[in-house]
DNA sequence: GCCGTTTTCGGCCCGACTGTTTTCAGTCG
């Protein structure tokens, strides 16, 4: 059994137990393992296999032993027990704003209420107000949260979350009561789906601050708002909340907020260590909670902050608590890539598939933009749904490219396209010979027909790897975010393939699919992999997915010499000589 | 249920907001 799959049951196994009324350091307990197993490090079967289970922080003998049954068996029964024991609805309404696990136990007891209907159906009735510690208002509120949850998800693609977020802070940063602001939680972090918008803004005035906000254009619904705080639904589902703090308060806030919860659970243990005490509000020298200003260690920055704290800035994109804090008591921090470092794509299509811009307006296009180079990499003729290039029509555009850049070349233009194929990975190898493939500029395979089978999809992939002519593997898990889970595959066996064979890995930073996901890239640079970060693009607009895609390398903890597509033309030109790429290898042996 | 270079028992991050209370419980982030 996978470790994603045992994660899973484990923290539904705390899900549960929270129903039942455990004590909630026990629930928590399950939620820690299992983010511990998602974030092992090397494969589970072989900790388990040599009794080291209980080594790792977060595992404990009890769960250690229930991991092993999973592991083994592919079952828990205690598992099968606790789920038996309780009806599947109530887990179901964890998901409605405002019920958690008491509220949920209270009505289960007092009205029987074991599904999201009945729920709804004993609001409507009146019964759920009746009851003690429930009133009117909350009954009105259980099923407002009820209807929104139909009507829109609770998880946004971190693009959808960019598009609403960035016009309004904009907005907000031009008010006069406020002095700074900054977007906060998941959205500063760069995960690539979110489930809300955090804004933080510092303000001698909170309240005219929050009044704007909840005033602004795009604001559906206001579901909360006090002094210093408010949530709002905006157009299109996304639910944002606002916090306005002291200037002073600012930097403080601002970490606090983009968090995540277990990276602020260190920061406020290092705090506790040094005999001090980290809050949203301040860094305070005292051993107690407190607030008292006179106590206060002043900080302009978050820098400042993790100074003092002996730590040197990390950046709000690794700040996951997978291994920042060790890292950076060792100075090894990574210099994260910057999106401007970019010079160009390597796996974009035109009007030949089923892109939706002709060559001519591509190239313009980018060249406009500033790039150095873009490569077309239509698709294969397996893809007949895609209108994918037969060898013909790949002569044919070979032709076209050619033409472009001899006119770029006449106006001593520095930008070119470079010519390619995303080349169908079919179960009886690629859709092209060796022979057509080792004329094109770039060559990036891709898997568009997977299996079921994690083992034939993992084959597929190796073989097209070793392939001297393919340079990149795309989008190796096939994921669409909130759409398609990922096909099964063994992500580490591909990883170790393309290290052996040096071919690159794309982070395909179309936001629907950020693929190789950013958590595979510290063991895929580990194995001294390179990544491409490449937009996929089906329209020019989609450039800007290069901003996106920095973002999640950045995530990976890449550096700009991880990056392929940060190189210029020339070195790009030389790197993509796979076959020279092989020679250098042997060279490299031979000279060793 | 986990954890420990002051601890093998007694902690486990903590404040804002809401609604139902009139001093607090539940939820959320």
């Amino acid at each position: 059994m996978d470790k994603g799959k045992i994660a899973e049951i484990l923290l539904e196994t705390g899900r549960l137990l929270e129903l039942k009324g455990e004590n909630p350091f026990k629930t928590r307990a399950y939620a820690n393992a299992a983010r511990a197993v998602e974030n092992l490090n090397e494969p589970l079967e072989k900790v388990v296999a040599e009794g080291r289970l209980a080594d790792i922080k977060g595992i404990g003998e009890s769960i250690a032993k229930k991991i092993s049954e999973l592991e083994a068996t592919g079952k828990l029964a205690y598992f099968e027990h606790l789920k038996a024991s309780i009806p599947s609805g109530l887990a179901a309404m964890l998901e409605i704003p405002g019920m958690g696990p008491k509220k949920i136990r209270t009505l289960h007891e007092k009205l029987g209420i074991d599904t999201v209907e009945k729920l709804e159906a004993a609001c409507k009735s009146g019964e759920v107000a009746a009851v003690a510690g429930f009133g009117k208002k909350t009954a009105q509120n259980i099923r407002a949260g009820i209807e929104r949850r139909r009507t829109y998800a609770s998880r946004h693609l971190i693009s959808d979350g960019l598009r609403v977020s960035e016009p309004m802070l904009e907005r907000l940063r031009q008010h006069p009561d406020v002095i700074r602001c900054s977007a906060a939680g998941s959205l500063r972090r760069h995960r690539e789906i979110i489930g809300d918008i955090d804004l933080l803004a510092s303000s001698k005035k909170p309240g005219t601050v929050i009044e704007f906000f909840v005033s602004q254009p795009g604001v559906v619904t206001v579901t909360a708002k006090g002094g210093t705080k408010a949530s709002v639904i905006l157009e299109g589902g996304i639910q944002s909340d606002l916090r306005v703090v002291s200037d002073r308060e600012y930097p403080f806030a601002l970490m606090y907020f983009t968090g995540n919860k277990e990276h602020n659970i260190v920061m406020r243990q290092r705090a506790i260590a040094r005999g001090l005490r980290l809050n949203e509000y301040g860094l305070f020298k005292s051993k107690e909670e407190t607030r008292d200003p006179k106590r206060l260690v002043p900080c302009d920055s978050e820098e400042e902050i993790f100074q003092k704290l002996d730590l040197p800035f990390i950046e709000p994109e690794l700040r996951e608590d997978m291994g920042e804090f060790a890292a950076a008591e060792k100075d090894a921090l990574p210099r994260l890539i910057e999106w401007t470092r970019l010079r160009g794509s390597l796996h974009n299509h035109s009007t030949w598939s089923d892109g939706h811009d002709r060559l001519e307006e591509i190239a313009a296009f980018m060249e406009q933009l500033g790039l150095q180079y873009w490569a077309i990499t239509d698709h294969s003729k397996s893809s007949f749904q895609a209108n994918g290039l037969d060898a013909d029509r790949l002569r044919e555009q070979a032709v076209e490219i050619g033409k472009i850049n001899h006119e770029l070349a006449e106006r001593s233009s520095q930008f070119r396209l470079l010519g390619g194929i995303e080349v169908d990975i079919l179960k009886s190898g690629l859709d092209f010979s060796d022979e057509i493939l080792s004329k094109l500029d770039v060559v990036v395979a891709s898997l568009h027909q997977p299996s079921n089978n994690e083992e034939e999809n993992t084959r597929r992939l190796i073989r097209a790897a070793q392939n001297k002519y393919v340079h990149i593997l795309g989008h190796a898990t096939g994921r669409l975010l909130l759409e398609r889970e990922p096909y099964p595959v063994n992500v580490r066996a591909v990883i170790d393939a393309c290290a052996e064979a040096g071919t690159w890995m794309e982070l395909n930073c179309s936001p629907r699919r950020f693929d190789l996901d950013w958590r595979h890239w510290p063991y895929a640079k580990s194995k001294g992999v390179r990544c491409v970060i490449n937009c996929d693009a089906h329209r020019n607009e989609h450039a800007g997915f290069l901003r996106l895609g920095a973002g999640m390398a950045r995530k990976g903890w890449l550096e700009a010499a991880d990056v392929v597509n940060t190189m210029d033309l020339a070195a790009l030109r030389k790197a993509l000589k796979k076959a020279a790429k092989g020679t250098e290898r042997q060279q490299e042996v031979g000279n060793g």
